[in-house]
DNA sequence: TTGTAGGCGTTATCAA
DNA sequence: TTGATAACGCCTACAA
C-alpha cells in the first residue's frame, strides 16, 4: 500500500502538506501542489479511507436500517428500492457511503451498538413499525443524540426526524376519485395499524365519505397485513357483502392485486364489475390485469431528502432538529377504478 | 466514548488484556476476564469498530456493487432483493458489513477505488455487463489480487469467482415444459445477449427444440430487453405470426407479463388461446392474470453463496481460486403454460 | 497468564 | 507557506 509519507518523500515535502494538498485546506504554493499530485499519481497513492475515519472520528457512513424477515414480502420489494436509491443518489453526492444493516425485529433494540461501533454517523430507519419496543430504543438513541431519520412513519406524540407521504391526503384523493365516478358504496382495506400510514389512510378514507356525505359502515373496513394473500383472503367477506359494495380502496397495491384475482374467480372482473384502487403505485400496479389505478407515492423523494436531512446534521455540526416531512402523493388513474353505470345498475 | 484504557483501568489489568477477553485470544485466568468483562459493562464500553479496523487493516466490511439506473428498473427489483437479502443473510453470520455502492455505468471502471481506500474487503458484483470495457478493468481487478465475486453473469473465456444459475437446464426445462404440453411451435423472446443469462438460455432453447425435433423458425427468435414495455411491443410481431406459435418461453417475467397484456388486447389470452412461460418466478408471476408459469431462480442462495466464497477468502487467508458455480433452476408451472387441445385445434 | 510497547495512516495543532 | 509532532483506539509480537 501506499503511503503519504512516500509521497512526501518524492515530492520533497512533509506529510503535512501532502494531506493538506489532498483536503484542500491552507494556502499553498502552486507548485508544491502540483508536485505532490504529480508524485500521489506516480504512485498510485490513494489516501485511505479507513485511517481518515480514524483520524476524523467520522466514518463517512449512513447507516441504513431494514427489518430482516426472510422469505416474507411483507413491504413490496419496489418500496425498498426506492427509497433506496433515492438513499443513495443523496449519500454520493454528499461523498458518503450507505452501510445496509438488515436487523431482525428482536434485535431492533440494538440500533445504538451500530453508532457505538462508530461504523455510521448517521442513519435512515426504514419499516418501523409503531410498538412500545421501537419506541423505547428509539427514544433512548434520540437521547444519545445520535441522529436518524425514520421514512414512511411518524410516532404519535414523539418528535422524531421523520420523512414521510401525505398518506391522509393521498387517501382522501383515491376515495374522492372513487366518487367522483359515480361510486357511494366504498369498502377499505386496510393494513395494520400498527404503521402510522394505515392510521393516517383510515383517517383519509373517512374524511373523504364524510365530506361526501356518505356512512361508514364498520363493515366495509377491512384490515389485512400488507401481502396480496390478505388481500385475496379479503375478497371473500367483500363478497358476501356485495349487495353493499360498489368500490374498495386498498390501502396498498399488492392488496388491492389479492382481491382482484379472488373477485374474478367469482366472475367479478375490477374495472367492471366493481373498482379497485390501491397505494403505492408500485410496478406491480402496471402488471396487473387490469391495470390497476393508485396512489403514487414519492418513495424515491422521501429517501433523499431523509438522507440529506440526517447528513446536512452531521456535516454540518447542527442537530438535527426533528422536523416532520410530508411529501404529497398523486392519484394514477388506470382501468381497475373506471366507473361504469351500466353495470352497476344491472347489480342492483 | 469510553475506551480500552479506561475498562483496564477499572479492572486493573492492562490494555491488552482487555483486547484479549474481547477478543477471545490467548489462554486468560476466568477470574480476570469476569472482572474485565464486568468493568466493560458498567462502563457500557464497545469496541470502536473503526479502530479495529484500522489496527487490523481490515474493513471488516464487504462491498456490493449495483449499476445505478436511475428510473430505469432494468432488473426487477425482485432480483435485488432477493440476492441483496442472501448477501446480507451470510454477511451477518460472519460479523461483516455490507457496503453498499450505486456505481453509474460509466464509473464502472473505477472498482478498484473501492478497494484502495480500504472500505471494503471484498466485492459482490451485480448485474455487471459482458463489455470490453468491464473485461477489462474486473481483469484489472483480479490482477491487483482483489477478491470479487460476481453473481448471475458469466465472463467466457476469463476465469473469475461466478455464482450463476443454470440457466442453460432452466431453459431447457421451459421449452420442455411447453412440450410435454403439447405445444410445437414455441417462439423464444430472449433479451440482450450483452447478459450470459441470454446466451445460455438462448443455447437451452435450442438444445430443448433439437432434442425433440422441432425446428428453430429465426423469425420465432425475439429479443427484448427485460423490460414489461418490451415484452408488450414484441407481441405486435408474434401477432402476424400467430399461426406459426402456439407458445412463447420469455427470458424473465416483465416480458411475459407485458407479452401477455398486449396479446390480450387482441383477444388472445394466455393459457387459453396461447401459452406462456417466462423465467425468474417473481413475484410478478403469482400477480399477472392469468398466473405466469415460470422458472424460479435461486437468487437468495446466489447472493448467500456469493457471499460465502469471497469472505472465505477473506478470512482464511486463502486466495480466492476462480470457481464457476451454478446452481439449480426450477419449473413452476401456473396457468399460463396450460395445454389446451380443444383450443389449439381450433385456431389451425 | 499478563504486561510492555511499537505500529497502523491520517488529522490537526502549534511553531517556524 | 510549510514542517514537526501529538493524538486517535486498538492489535499483537515479544518479554516477563
Amino acid at each position: 500500500m501506499v503511503t503519504r509519507k512516500e509521497v512526501a518523500e518524492l515530492a520533497k515535502v512533509s506529510e503535512a502538506t501532502v494531506s493538506r494538498v489532498f483536503n484542500g485546506i491552507g494556502p499553498m504554493k502552486p507548485t508544491t501542489k502540483a508536485r505532490v499530485l504529480e508524485a500521489a499519481e506516480q504512485l498510485k497513492y490513494h489516501p485511505n479511507a479507513i485511517a481518515q475515519s480514524f483520524a476524523r472520528r467520522r466514518s463517512g457512513n449512513l447507516g441504513v436500517v431494514l427489518p430482516y424477515m426472510p422469505k416474507v414480502h411483507l413491504f413490496s420489494a419496489y418500496y425498498f428500492s426506492e427509497i433506496l436509491s433515492g438513499i443513495a443518489e443523496q449519500v454520493r453526492e454528499l461523498g458518503y457511503d450507505l452501510l445496509l444493516s438488515l436487523m431482525k425485529p428482536d434485535e431492533s433494540l440494538d440500533y445504538a451498538s451500530l453508532y457505538r461501533s462508530q461504523k455510521v454517523d448517521a442513519c435512515v430507519i426504514l419499516g418501523a413499525r409503531d410498538t412500545p419496543g421501537q419506541r423505547e430504543s428509539l427514544m433512548h438513541l434520540q437521547e444519545q443524540g445520535y441522529p436518524f431519520c425514520l421514512v414512511n412513519q411518524r410516532f404519535e406524540g414523539l418528535s422524531f426526524h421523520e420523512v414521510d407521504a401525505d398518506h391522509v391526503e393521498g387517501s382522501y384523493q383515491a376515495v374522492r376519485h372513487l366518487q367522483d365516478e359515480g361510486f357511494r358504496k366504498i369498502a377499505f382495506l386496510n393494513g395494520s395499524l400498527g404503521y402510522s400510514n394505515s392510521v393516517d389512510r383510515l383517517e383519509g378514507y373517512r374524511k373523504a365519505m364524510q365530506d361526501a356525505k356518505l356512512e361508514v359502515a364498520p363493515e366495509l373496513l377491512l384490515e389485512g397485513n400488507y401481502s396480496r394473500k390478505s388481500g385475496y383472503e379479503a375478497a371473500s367477506r367483500l363478497w358476501e357483502l356485495r349487495d353493499q359494495v360498489e368500490a374498495v380502496f386498498a390501502a396498498n397495491d399488492r392488496m388491492a392485486i389479492g382481491l382482484m384475482q379472488a373477485l374474478r374467480e367469482r366472475g367479478w372482473v375490477g374495472g367492471r364489475d366493481f373498482a379497485v384502487i390501491g397505494c403505492d403505485d408500485s410496478d406491480a400496479a402496471k402488471l396487473s390485469d387490469p391495470p390497476l389505478s393508485s396512489i403514487s407515492v414519492p418513495f424515491f423523494e422521501m429517501g433523499k431528502e431523509a438522507a440529506r436531512g440526517v447528513l446536512a446534521g452531521v456535516l454540518h455540526g447542527e442537530a438535527v432538529h426533528p422536523a416532520r416531512i410530508k411529501l404529497p402523493t398523486q392519484v394514477v388513474v388506470r382501468q381497475s377504478s373506471k366507473g361504469n353505470q351500466a353495470n352497476r345498475s344491472q347489480k342492483s
